[in-house]
RNA sequence: GGGCGAAUGGCGGAACUGGUAGACGCGUUGGACUCAAAAUCCAAUAGUAGCAAUACUGUGAGAGUUCGAUUCUCUCUUUGCCCA
């Protein structure tokens, strides 16, 4: 007998499925369509694990739904456009066009090797003239219908590679590349206006049932509504100020009020801006990054203005005005009124400044002379020490009743107001999707006509220039449109901006006029199944419903407003971490277990650090290859095998030996199935026997379930389960006429996972045409079935018995057992719970 | 600090709507085969006691509801993620 040859199956069957174009997909209405899709990969070099993980599981459930009948959308792309093709570039003097091309071909052939089931027709690439010049058009849609907007706002600027960061390339406050110290610089930038549609994204989740809650709790939060009042503020003081608005969650509290807070770009700043000590003072803050968490974390830091806010519920009451560093201009309106008795932010600050600390909140265990002492009282309680609000629940309805009183004294207006900030989508880069803008000589910006699309990114730059390399392209930026003379937009667009709307091109990658067209999008959409990585929760899922909503925005014919109607999370795959006697990291490859230690493979004197599994990553050198596993194991082990630890949604942790035992799983399948085969083709038996079409039915019961909740480790566990049944079955009987029936239905539930396994064994049978085996509950019903005998709520036996069998005739068998005989012995038996085949409880005396 | 989730053998994990806890895999142990090893096959494997049948304990801790709780409720501990 042979051995399975991996690879020559799986060369065979991806060979079949690409000149058949097994997958390829086209409209027919005739058909339910099931859009799959998960989230496409920025080519950086190699597939890892985690791809595999992610493709693997889309792929099972898309073989699953095609095998179901239905009309299958699987496809496939490129996130093309991002930083560390430009880096790269830079570091090997290559274009980054060169070095990206490169890397999908790679990746596409190692995908291939997975035995993925994508239509590759439909393959896209973000940097592809074809693909942005639909983004570019889009772009002058939103800026018609007004979603697009500049403004001037503050960056992450890394003062030696002269460049704006991302919010996570800034560790530290530093460069991630430079090591310089990140300065806050005003540039001006384009935004979408995704804040426009803050209440409905927050409503909209509402309509995605099958999102995990986890998602849908974060971009919630993200969103951030909170329900509050302006409050106008009188100012006295040396200028001409009269008033200063703020927003408040927190209006009850006036009464603790101690000081005004200023953002250092508030209006105010400005009667300032010759001021060297407020100079100053801005650059420290300047030195604070942008982020919130930077903010709450740092030391709180204030300039004292000779001005006085007056509180609104009692003018006796006047307060100093503070610019502070803790207060940003896009929340509220960049100030806040102090209250450090209930929030610690105003606490710290207060201290540090010596400012008055008022309660005016008691926790509901407490009594009224109870006062704040280490630490701010956040928490509900009882409003005291403020005249009219006194006894008042807060902040249930203390809340409601300030508003209404400022309300009445018009100084101040109920208002809700939302966390989430509009969308800056310029980069100070090259490989990106530029800009579709020109300039005229007063600096105005225009849309490029139309008839100019695509906007082409220029070719043979020099990327060692410092700052921005579109800038320095004097031929590209300077444009002379109808005799007149033009500066292009440098910027280019946030690689977000790509991400949000492929999901649409996938359903007409070949519609040359428009990004898609209306019939495919009204079959194809929406995504039935996304499935990727939580840490796309917030951004991505939340732009791409924002994108969905912008081009629905005043569009009569898109109605469509949710782009991903399932959403999966897969969890990350893991490996142990390694470090040698100088605490650098090791890879898997250069360790080696000898007797219970780990050593260096090169000197196995040297012991080596084992560290706790952690995700794959480069830095940390835990990786491993999947071609390199493809090549060893092959495709449908490591199918098999990335998904049979742990459920898709958690972590898992990558094992060698777990892989070897997936490989020799496929070796024990091959053996049965050529047992099998024998079996069949030995023509003289016409014995059928019920428990194989039993044993089978449950199977495909069980499959099916699991694949419809994603228990995917289960599967696997199921698979086993056959193996061993089969194994001990098969020794026992004959042959058999209803054993190919059954094995060609097993085969059929294990081919979303193992699809060249299973291609291969079907095609030995003379099967071709697969259909998901329907499961029948009523040959369930035909058998006996075994029911748990309890006495007082322990299990003391389990008998075998006819399905339904009365509670009387049940019971007169369980007194003729022998255990449940000993406990009943002189007992009186004072009640019986009886659950129709499952179980007999009988309660007794003691 | 706030929000959400998790906790089951040596390990990863199963367990339908409250009804046989530990499926399946890894590891470990013993055995067969072999000159030997690897591979393969067979068996055992939650703990305690017992030759065994079996009994008792057992799903992070403590309470509660119930004939019956891994599952429901409350309190606590630990831990993960997100936000701050």
């Amino acid at each position: 007998m042979e051995r399975y040859n991996f690879k020559e199956f799986e060369d065979k069957w991806q060979k079949i499925w690409e000149d058949n174009k097994a997958f390829q997909t086209k409209v027919d209405k005739k058909k339910e369509k099931f859009y799959c899709l998960e989230m496409f990969p920025y080519p950086s070099g190699k597939i890892h694990m985690g791809h595999v993980r992610n493709y693997t599981i889309g792929d099972v459930l898309s073989r699953y739904k095609r095998l179901k009948g239905f009309n299958v959308l699987h496809p496939m792309g490129w996130d093309a456009f991002g930083m560390p093709a430009e880096n790269a570039a830079r570091e090997n003097k290559l274009d980054p066009k060169d070095w990206t091309n490169k890397n999908i071909n790679t990746m596409k052939s190692q995908l291939k090797k997975l035995g993925l089931s994508i239509d590759w027709d439909r393959e896209i690439s973000t940097c592809n003239e074809d693909y942005y010049k639909h983004q570019q058009n889009f772009f002058l849609e939103l800026l018609d219908k007004k979603l697009v907007y500049r403004k001037e706002n503050y960056v992450n600027w890394d003062p030696i590679d002269q460049t704006v960061l991302a919010n996570e390339q800034v560790i530290d406050g530093k460069g991630w590349r430079s090591g310089a110290i990140v300065e806050r610089k005003k540039l001006s930038q384009w935004f979408f206006n995704i804040s426009k549609f803050s209440q409905d994204l927050l409503d909209g989740l509402n309509e995605l049932e099958t999102w995990p809650n986890k998602v849908k709790t974060m971009q919630k939060n993200w969103i951030g509504k909170s329900f509050g009042c302006e409050v106008n503020f009188e100012i006295q003081g040396d200028l001409p100020i009269e008033n200063i608005k703020c927003f408040t969650t927190r209006p009850d509290t006036l009464f603790g009020f101690s000081f005004l807070a200023l953002s250092v770009d508030h209006e105010i700043s400005n009667f300032y801006k010759n001021d060297k000590k407020f100079i100053k003072f801005k650059e420290e803050c300047s030195k604070t990054g942008t982020t919130e968490e930077a903010i709450a974390v740092g030391d709180k830091i204030g300039f004292k203005t000779n001005l006085y806010a007056k509180n609104p519920l009692n003018p006796e009451h006047k307060v100093p005005v503070y610019f502070a560093n803790f207060v940003l201009m896009d929340y509220g309106f960049g100030a806040v009124f102090g209250c450090p008795g209930h929030d610690q932010r105003d606490f710290d600050f207060a201290k540090k400044y010596n400012l008055d600390i008022k309660t005016v909140v008691r926790p509901y265990e407490e009594n009224d002379s109870f006062q704040v002492s280490n630490e701010a009282y956040p928490g509900p309680g009882i409003i005291i020490n403020s005249d009219f609000l006194n006894g008042l629940d807060a902040p249930q309805n203390s809340v409601l009743k300030t508003i209404e009183i400022l309300e009445k004294k018009k100084i101040g207006t109920k208002k809700i107001n939302f966390r989430l900030k509009d969308w800056g989508v310029s980069r100070q880069r090259y490989w990106g999707c530029p800009i579709p803008i020109i300039y005229d000589e007063n600096g105005n910006a225009k849309p490029i006509p139309k008839e100019l699309l695509p906007v082409k990114l220029p070719e043979n730059i020099d990327l060692s220039v410092k700052g921005n390399p579109l800038d320095s392209q004097k031929d590209w930026k300077e444009i002379t449109i109808n005799g007149k003379k033009y500066t292009r937009e440098t910027d280019t667009l946030d690689t977000f901006v790509c991400s949000s709307w492929y999901y649409l091109r996938f359903c007409s990658p070949n519609e040359d006029k428009y990004g898609f067209n209306k019939d495919d999008i009204d079959y194809w959409m929406p995504v039935d199944q996304y499935i990727g990585g939580v840490e796309h929760a917030i951004l991505h899922l939340l732009y791409s419903r924002f994108f969905m909503r912008a081009i629905n925005y005043e569009n009569k014919d898109f109605k469509i407003k949710e782009p991903f109607k399932s959403l999966f999370t897969q969890g990350m795959v893991c490996h142990e971490t390694y470090k040698d006697e100088n605490n650098n990291w090791l890879s898997p490859e250069e360790i080696e277990k000898v007797n219970n230690k780990v050593v260096k493979r090169e000197d196995n004197t040297k012991l080596v650090k084992v560290g706790p599994s952690e995700s794959m990553s480069k830095s940390k050198k835990n990786v491993i290859d999947p071609e390199y596993i493809i090549n060893n194991y092959g495709a449908d082990s490591v199918r098999l095998f990335i998904l049979s630890d742990s459920p898709p949604e958690k972590d898992v942790q990558w094992s060698e030996q777990g892989m070897v035992s997936s490989y020799k799983f496929i070796q024990k399948l091959w053996l049965m199935h050529e047992k099998i085969k024998d079996k069949i083709n030995n023509e003289d038996n016409k014995f059928i026997d019920k428990e194989i079409d039993k044993y089978t039915n449950q199977l495909i019961a069980k499959i099916t379930n699991n694949l419809e909740k994603f228990n995917y480790n289960v599967i696997i566990a199921n698979m086993y389960e056959t193996y061993n049944f089969f194994t001990n079955y098969l020794k026992n009987k004959k042959n058999l006429t209803n054993l190919k029936e059954n094995y060609i239905k097993i085969l059929t539930c294990f081919n979303p996972v193992i699809p060249h396994f299973t291609s291969e064994c079907l095609s030995q049978l003379n099967t071709k045409r697969l259909d998901w085996p329907d499961y029948d509950n009523s040959i369930f019903e035909l058998n006996e079935t075994s029911i748990v005998i309890q006495i007082n709520g322990k299990k003391r036996a389990l008998l075998n018995t006819t399905k339904n069998i009365e509670e009387n005739d049940l019971l007169n068998l369980a007194k003729e057992n022998n255990i449940i005989k000993k406990y009943l012995d002189k007992k009186e038996i004072k009640k019986i719970i009886f659950v129709q085949n499952r179980l007999m409880n009988i309660l007794i005396n003691d």
